[in-house]
DNA sequence: TTGTAAGCGTTATCAC
DNA sequence: GTGATAACGCTTACAA
């Protein structure tokens, strides 16, 4: 019988069936280190449970990730895994998200939240207001007290960003300086220009806190052409310790996200719900934490440098 | 009729005309941005086709990439686009690499060649000699005599390389040192601690040339914390121009590759091989250039700084 | 030109 | 428990 070589034939099983055993990435760039460790993740899972992890690319364009929505419905994968789509957020794209959901598609968001009470979904994502608290901590301890804040796109996750930062300033009696809050978009480009609009503040910060390390290495960029030393004049912290946070130098204290995890539990759980074991939707959250390395005085050395926050 | 919402059922016509729509990739490592810039441009074709692209990331092991092979015949995918697994050919792979292309596989590998006169079969490649020589060119107008070369596994590439190498030091009179001459793994720490070995040469080189970014990076994180200016006291030339190179401060002087065009040549070699409008097997080489940064010595400088070639 | 029937390979069901 | 049969939805070939 199958003693010589017999396999049974996907096509036939999957019309019979109606499983395809194809499970759909859909990323904005590839080619972004964070997307691609997402990716890493959720392959090795699909790999695993013999799955096919179909890859797509939105190239950051609304349109193409809303024709992907549309045509992987028909094209019969099981399960579809959703990274936000670059910085604005779509509502055509919100729309056909809960479209598909709503007709049972197996759908999970990574990093994205669509307005909650409006649908229930399942969503992978990440302790920010955690590793923002950790990050302004290490700074506030560094003996900073101006400290300018690059923030990107208004999503949920920006805006809780934001909001532990208000918080932790205000934790230590610190008043919040609306002139120390920026936005940028979420390259290196952007990180570079906003460094220029900072330094150009008449009483300029100690430390800048970037929303992503993209940003985080523009503004260090910027810094080093006009001699400023990181960061004993400016310290900087990032967000998401891709590879390039340890390769630049100096190397970038930054709040670390558990990349390949957040699309292995994406992928666990799109598989877990096209075999019928899902209780409800749910949101998962995965910690975050702080990576100190050169960008940022550490305590000892603030207090022997900087005795009290360094003047500008 | 189909005014209201008709679609086919794929995996009826799967079935039906043994086409299941689906191609194939295989990367060692998705998170090496060199291989994520191929899945771009293969996954840019595929969708314009309207094909899925399944992403396969064998992790830069050889028995994962051996079982991928096995098992997308199974999978009946349409056709399978292969980059190379890693430092450490493999004669087990690359024996099903060829049953695979014998019983007929639409296969195009990228940047791998399997012993030539063996099998004919489909390659897409990059002129590795060319940016080699120019490299070595940009290095010898510098003037330096000294040139240490860091070379990788021995594939068919890596030969080319050296042998460039070797040949345009020759045009020039210069004698081949060999001590001068390293292998080094594909990493940044390969880089790392093969600059340490080189740097206890008694004829320091003026120069190194490294068989990849990632090891060029490892090079000058090294010669950095060693204090040794580059590019005064040491130019560094990498290869691939991944986006870390114009990242890393200095920015590095490396040969270009087109790693998007790579990827997008090899998914347009497959589909047409799919569809049968495909004259024979093929071999298309990419052309590759110098992109020069910080991390050389320009010319003029050069001849300012360093009149005849920098001593040790 | 339009329509009907058979078959792709699997799986599930039903009768034995 | 074992073995035949129908049906998944499309395609294509052939007949009307």
């Amino acid at each position: 019988m199958s003693s010589l070589g017999y396999s049974p034939n996907p096509s036939a099983r999957a019309l019979r069936s109606n499983k395809t055993g194809l499970i759909a990435l859909i990323v904005p760039e590839v080619v972004n280190p964070y997307f691609a460790a997402i990716a890493h993740g959720a392959q090795t899972v699909t790999r695993n449970a013999k799955l096919a992890l179909v890859l797509c690319n939105s190239e950051s364009e609304e349109s193409i990730e809303l024709d992907y929505l549309q045509t992987l419905e028909r094209k019969h994968v099981d399960g579809v895994i959703l990274t936000p789509p670059g910085p604005h957020p779509n509502p055509r794209a919100d729309a056909e998200i809960l479209r598909l959901s709503k007709r049972g598609m197996p759908l999970v968001c990574i990093g994205r939240r669509i307005r909650q009470d409006e649908v229930s979904m399942d969503i992978v994502t990440t302790d920010t207001g955690i590793g923002t608290r950790e990050a302004m901590r290490h700074l506030l301890e560094g003996g900073h007290t101006r400290i300018a804040y690059i923030g990107g796109p208004t999503t949920t996750i920006a805006q809780t960003r934001l909001a532990t930062y208000r918080s932790s300033l205000a934790a230590r009696g610190l008043i919040v300086d609306d002139d120390l809050l920026f936005n940028s978009d979420l390259t290196l480009e952007g990180g570079y220009q906003t460094c220029h609009r900072i330094l150009g503040l008449r009483k300029r910060p100690t430390a800048i806190f970037a929303v992503n390390d993209m940003v985080a290495i523009g503004v260090m960029i910027a810094l080093q052409e006009l001699g400023i030393a990181i960061p004993e004049e400016m310290s900087v912290v990032g967000f998401d310790d891709i590879p390039y946070a340890s390769v630049f130098r100096p190397t970038l204290t930054t709040v670390a996200q558990p990349k390949y995890d957040l699309g292995r539990l994406a992928a666990e759980r799109v598989i877990a719900r096209i075999e019928n074991r899902a209780a409800g939707h749910e949101i998962v959250s995965l910690p975050t934490h702080l990576v100190v390395r050169e960008s940022t005085l550490h305590l000892r050395q603030a207090m022997k440098q900087n005795p009290v926050g360094a003047g500008a």
